[in-house]
DNA sequence: TTAATATTGTGAAGATTTTCACAAACCTAC
DNA sequence: GTAGGTTTGTGAAAATCTTCACAATATTAA
């Protein structure tokens, strides 16, 4: 099961997109998949489908296709989806509100057991049953509560001083809302999400088709 | 200014993220920056940027670098954000709402200028000034108010329906929150945005290093 | 004016990712 | 058990993306 090549950041995001696709086909029951019927639902083609799953094992029947519930569970199993995760939120502004609102993360695996900002005027306040704490509490709460990632939901002038208590608390996985590229130590997992620089992108594919022939 | 070549999607993705970074140093008075200057901020490499960048054509002078002003300039034309663009959200459920309250978009030039939904108990309901209405009104009333871009923020089961309108209307631009790949007509640009497989990636990093060796 | 220094723009090389194409393996029907 | 139809798994080819390396060009100092 060990992995030693990397994998593409692009393969795992359509593993994520897999695992959703065989979760659906479980709840309709059916049981078994093809490559072909996976790649008709993910925009992605069959080869590539295989070609995916194939960087860890064979997990298919030839000519029956995939078992679906047995694939999702070893996809989950990949995606280190087989136990929960420890999660804390810095940063109690807007951002991270609408993400506790949203509530989609306890649903897999993700608790926020938690959050954190720099604002006095926040400190202390309830949110969802966890109190706002100070940032420089950081260190001491996260080990306490053993968190394992963060959730950083501050804005870019925050970052640095974030980072040092993020840092020296050990934390290696990181979900960046800031809208800059964090500078970490190796080891250290980053993903970023922007939304507006999904927006951008969208406008740039846009603009590009109307200024075509 | 035309381009006929095909630009990556992390292409784009970087122009984005060397605007902001331009921004603010237009912000902090710096008037010139090199590539060396922006790698360093952007965690690429001054070789990536400039050729980036010279993908749309000669913006920098040799021995001093690139105008900030300048540069932000042309990227922001480039990226099509020289103008504002009508936006509406489909879908007034958490994260519909989650994002209006956000706020970010209109400050880059996005202005949602109309929220649909399909249960009735949100139609009607005022979201920020805009009254929620139902998605069958959709071709008429994107119509009414010139709606370029759509926000999709529905769950996975509307999307057919919804996508049926969509279509019909003639939108060519969606921003994604459904955790589903969407089909769309040739023409019709798609970003999907999903946080949980942004988690997934953080916790897939995660556990292969602790795997390994 | 010339020398020294800095930095871009870009072909070419290198690395990575995707697609192709087909042998191997499995299922069903008779 | 054999023939016919499916579908996987995977080397090899093709396409795409990133890095390298350096000529070209600009600035500054004397």
């Amino acid at each position: 099961m060990s992995v030693s090549r990397k994998i593409s950041e692009s393969a795992v995001r359509r593993l994520s997109l897999y695992l959703r696709i065989l979760e659906d086909l479980e709840r309709k029951g059916q049981n078994t998949v093809s490559s072909e019927e996976m790649s008709g639902r993910s925009a992605t083609t069959a080869a590539q489908v295989r070609k995916d799953l194939s960087l860890f094992g064979s997990f298919g029947k030839r000519g029956l296709g995939y078992a679906v519930t047995e694939l999702a569970e070893r996809l989950k199993k990949i995606l280190g989806l087989d136990r929960r995760w420890r999660v804390a939120l810095v940063g109690a502004g807007r951002i991270g509100s609408a993400l506790v609102e949203y509530g989609g993360f306890a649903e897999r695996g993700y608790d926020v057991v938690a959050i954190f900002d720099s604002d006095a005027s926040k400190v202390g306040g309830k949110w969802g049953g966890l109190c706002v704490r100070d940032i420089s509490e950081f260190e001491a709460v996260s080990n306490d509560e053993s968190v394992e990632m963060v959730i950083l939901a501050i804005p870019v002038e925050a970052v640095p001083s974030v980072m040092e208590h993020v840092e020296k608390a050990g934390i290696r996985g990181i979900l960046n809302f800031a809208p800059t590229k964090l500078k970490v130590p190796l080891g250290v997992a980053v993903k970023d999400v922007n939304m507006v620089m999904e927006l951008e992108a969208l406008s740039f594919a846009f603009s590009q088709e109307d200024g075509e022939g």
